[in-house]
DNA sequence: AATGCAAATGCAAGCGCTTACATTTTTTGA
DNA sequence: TCAAAAAATGTAAGCGCTTGCATTTGCATT
């Protein structure tokens, strides 16, 4: 026999028992529930485990026991600061219950979104939370085939009883809408990340049409450009919307980042803010506060929506407690970005 | 029998076995080593995998084959765009390759991040990245003993032939205050992370210092305030540091998240930037082109890292390859906040 | 048609753990 | 003091897969 080799072989549960003079149920018991075992017997397993420097294997756990303890988080993309702090969060309860967190990024893309959920599941991750709605009906179908507990993020509401966590983008995006026009604004553009299998950014714009006609506007009349959810493409974006005529007094975006872009473009543009054109955010991350003018915006609880996830998660796993829905509130976050147009034409 | 919680068991690679009318071993072979078996076979299996929707169970597959397939990633935190970036390039090159990626955070704390790492390995991580060089030596001991392929990123240099893809912080920085001292600049200030087993802060520091001579000047002479990584932190570390008389000409910051701060206290201080008082981050991300005026800083190869890592990974883990030390370049990006000193006092 | 060899397939023993059930030990209370 | 109940422990059957080795099959060669 190869001693090295020998050497390197990890203790099992086996190694334990043996050394301990138990029987493997009960070190497995001593580990996983520490109570159904006499202190002294415990003491025992525990102090042969130390020497041996045991430690459990997950894999083999999660086959007998049908639970991987593990948890999963596909989000569109780890770069967005609001998504990357939900994850903090959520990982901070999941730690401090003794699970781990699995997280995939998908781009924004519904295919590999897709592709991410399924790769999941076949590792056994024991429950997921998922950003927004919108997704084929078969991904939920699949999901509740394999009885998986799942929260949708980033939205107060969810169909069939799903569990979600999130709040209102409708109701959020029309505050805002609303503290603009009453500011005097008419005149207002929209530049939306794309709303094709992006519910909440279509709950956005939605959220700001229907505030229009409370000013006797047209809420189908405004215009909407839609792009990839980046600096650039923000300010890409404002670019195509200023060449209107007559240009808008108002650029409200579908999150900060595409707002920050709108900044820089209209400053490129030699374009006053809030003096000539005014531009609002989504979101209220760091960025918000750096960009000068700082952004007037949505403040939305990402931290909160991590931690509750991994709460609701936990609890329809180990409590098998029913699914529950969360609308939190949102506020409007008033800085120096938006202020009353200069002429209310 | 309950009927519905029978419907509900998932098919398993016996049932795809039975099916299609061979062996376990052959389904287990069409599906990991397609080209051992005969296409009608491979064809015939395939079909049957499709019909029940057969997934594998990878807890029972990594307890076979002794492999998960999962590379960890312990970093510092979530929160600053750079590690985020790192991140998103490390999981996409793992899931073009099959693979999982397992994140843990440790919020800059030396006992999360030993706890985070032990728990990667009994969860059967494959391979592992870490940040940095500094941490206990038993934790080395540990992973070496487990026979875990590690890899240090954000530093060019590593001990005992480990594996490590980065780049130079001593270089990069000394770098950088070169150029500022060039400028004219004598009474530098810097604020860096707190160094206590942060091998890239204690480098960015030595950096500068290892440049000072060059200009006559006493490097311990410099003054170094550390703090958290925050904005809030860069905020305050600046009001200390320009509580001193004569005040410096230059404050360099350990990162672009404290650099910003700086900028921050410094306009709310009533001072010019870079008129008044000079200030560099390092790292260069998204922020660092948003802040008004934009930062010069040290660009770092995020994404290059967070791709190289896990090739680097896979290739150790699969092809056995031997460690590699990896030295990526980094360059200066001038921007607005870095200029001559008005008084060259 | 017989032979030899490589390729394809099957057999069955685990991988390291959990847990239903059986057995033993301890506690309880009359 | 002793039987019954409760608590602690043990037994052993899997969980669903991979893989070394044995067997069978297919094919080229003679």
């Amino acid at each position: 026999m190869d001693t090295k080799s020998y050497n390197r072989e990890l203790p099992t549960l086996q190694d334990v028992a043996r050394e301990a003079r138990v029987s493997t149920a009960t070190v497995s018991r001593t580990l996983n529930f520490p109570n159904q075992v006499t202190e002294a017997t415990r003491l025992r397993v525990m102090e042969t485990v130390r020497a041996l420097n045991y430690t459990p294997n997950f894999s083999a756990r999660a086959l007998a026991a049908r639970r991987t303890n593990t948890y999963g988080a596909v989000i569109p993309t780890m770069e967005n600061a609001i998504f990357a702090r939900g994850l903090e969060a959520f990982q901070k309860v999941l730690v401090a219950n003794g699970a781990t967190m699995l997280v995939a990024s998908s781009s924004y893309d519904p295919q590999i979104e897709e592709d991410q959920i399924r790769n999941m599941i076949a590792r056994g991750a024991d429950g997921i939370v998922l950003i927004g709605n919108d997704r084929k009906p078969e991904i939920y179908r699949f999901l509740e085939e394999r009885q998986v507990p799942v929260i949708i993020a980033w939205t107060g509401s969810s169909l069939a009883g799903r569990s979600c966590v999130g709040f209102d983008n409708v109701a959020a995006a029309r505050q805002l809408a609303l503290k603009a026009i009453s500011l005097g604004h008419r005149r207002i553009a929209f530049i939306s990340a794309y709303t094709v299998s992006n519910d909440r950014a279509r709950d956005r714009v939605a959220g700001v049409r229907a505030a229009l006609p409370d000013a006797g506007l047209d809420a189908d009349a405004m215009p909407v450009v839609e792009t990839k959810y980046s600096i650039q493409c923000g300010q890409d974006a404002f670019a195509t919307i200023m060449a209107a005529d007559p240009k808008p007094t108002l650029v409200m975006c579908g999150n900060d980042v595409l707002a920050v872009g709108a900044i820089k473009a209209a400053q490129e543009m030699g374009l006053d803010v809030p003096g000539d054109v005014s531009i609002t955010g989504f979101d209220d991350i760091e960025l918000a506060t750096i960009v000068s003018p700082a952004l007037t915006t949505v403040h939305v609880p990402h931290r909160q929506m991590g931690r509750l996830a991994a709460e609701m998660l936990l609890a329809e796993v180990r409590d098998k407690s029913e699914p529950r829905q969360i609308n939190l509130e949102t506020h409007v976050v008033e800085r120096q970005s938006l202020a009353a147009p200069r002429d209310q034409g």
